[in-house]
DNA sequence: ACCTGAACACCGTTCAAGT
DNA sequence: ACCTGAACACCGTTCAAGT
């Protein structure tokens, strides 16, 4: 019926051969912290995506005993939620040329923001279930305020916005979900079969196969920043 | 650090006042079947989100015994996949009126998409880390054969589906994630206060207040769609 | 072919206690 | 203030067995 995708083992492959002896945590660790439990959270996420972040695993890592992060933390759900946050810090571009234009600083944040996003592919896959952390909020702050000077009118202020916020999001969910989709190949490649017969359109367009992502990406952009461009 | 959004215990109250005794399924229940567990799974989740799909707790909406589903299903990752691809079964409409040309078509498809999802607010979470069932590819088949008939260029056609995807996937999963940051208010007015110092333009624009959530969707399709639409 | 309960492994979290 | 292990509740899944 739906397509499969091979729920646990397959998982994200090339990582998990080795079973990484938790590191030589010998030398005796520096105390524990917020900062020090996000960062390895992350680590971990990275290494294991989202169901490899096991609260038992964070402590092994840190070389905690396993019940310390609770002192700190509370909850996993926090876990999840500072670590989504924090892998969304924005660094201000290291001044590379001349200031481009409201549109080229615009562009800039955005493909910026779906990059972050697409080197933590978990990061797409828990944004939709967590709230808006203090450096998400920055980076819509940073957009609206670009957009804002730029001239747009305070009454298109929002549907600018959230249209630019809606497709980096979407451009971004979609994209990791099949970067993990393509862990299995005979999969996908059992399914393009099926689907010449089924979705001939699609099929041709070899929309699941050569899609030029980053190029897809930039012209959408492009379209909806035509649109939103205030009035000259 | 990060807002919060009171992990486990806020959810989605109303439906967790009286903790329906599962109904008293006293008369013999039909037998099991794909078909019933999936539609008692989407029943489970549109009642008690994502984290209220138990496998023990479905089995018992099925009057059946805990481990029966078991032979149907072989996992809860399939369950997951298929709650999801069943929500999204696309009914052509019902003929209301005249064929409003394509781009009516292409906005009634989309808006019709999003509606779904918003009527099921953990498919937008779900959509992410799933793979693409058959309603899914149906309603992405759908869309590109209404635009390749509409004169899109071959080569055009996948940057116009994945845009247009991309952006009613953004805008859902950001809707419904809204929806659930919404349960509790108190932390929202306080993020709000603390909003207006740090993110004015934001803050200002009243972003996360009063958004247009339908008008805007509306709005920034319509921009896609100038973009997208074939030279006349 | 279809369903079942007992049992296992695992995991988040509480708690009472340590330093 | 910070960390800990034992213990509990819960859940997905295996298995050997029923009909």
């Amino acid at each position: 019926m739906a397509a499969k995708r091979s729920g646990k083992q397959s998982k994200r492959s090339p990582r998990e051969v080795v079973p990484l002896p938790a590191e030589p945590e010998t030398r005796n660790e520096p105390p524990l912290s917020l900062e020090r439990i996000v960062a390895t959270a992350v680590e971990l996420l990275d290494a294991e995506g989202i169901d490899g972040l096991k609260m038992r695993r964070l402590a092994d890592r840190l070389g905690a005993g396993a019940m310390s992060l609770y002192w700190h933390v509370g909850n996993k759900e926090q876990v999840f939620d500072l670590a989504l946050d924090s892998v969304l810090a924005y660094r201000e571009p290291s001044q590379m040329g001349e200031p481009p234009g409201w549109r080229g600083d615009v562009v800039h944040m955005l493909e910026d923001w779906r990059a972050v996003m697409l080197r933590h592919p978990w990061s797409a896959a828990l944004l939709p279930r967590r709230a808006l952390g203090p450096n998400i909020l920055g980076r819509l702050e940073l957009v609206s305020r670009t957009l804002s000077e730029a001239g747009v009118a305070e009454t298109d202020l929002n549907v600018a916005i959230w249209s630019l916020w809606n497709y980096v999001i979407g451009a971004t969910v979609t994209r990791a979900s099949f970067d993990l989709s393509d862990d299995d190949r005979a999969a996908a490649q059992h399914r393009l079969t099926a689907l010449s017969e089924h979705y001939p359109t699609i099929a041709r367009a070899r929309l699941l196969l050569d899609s030029d992502w980053d190029g897809t990406f930039r012209k959408g952009l492009d379209f909806l920043l035509d649109g939103l461009s205030p009035a000259p």
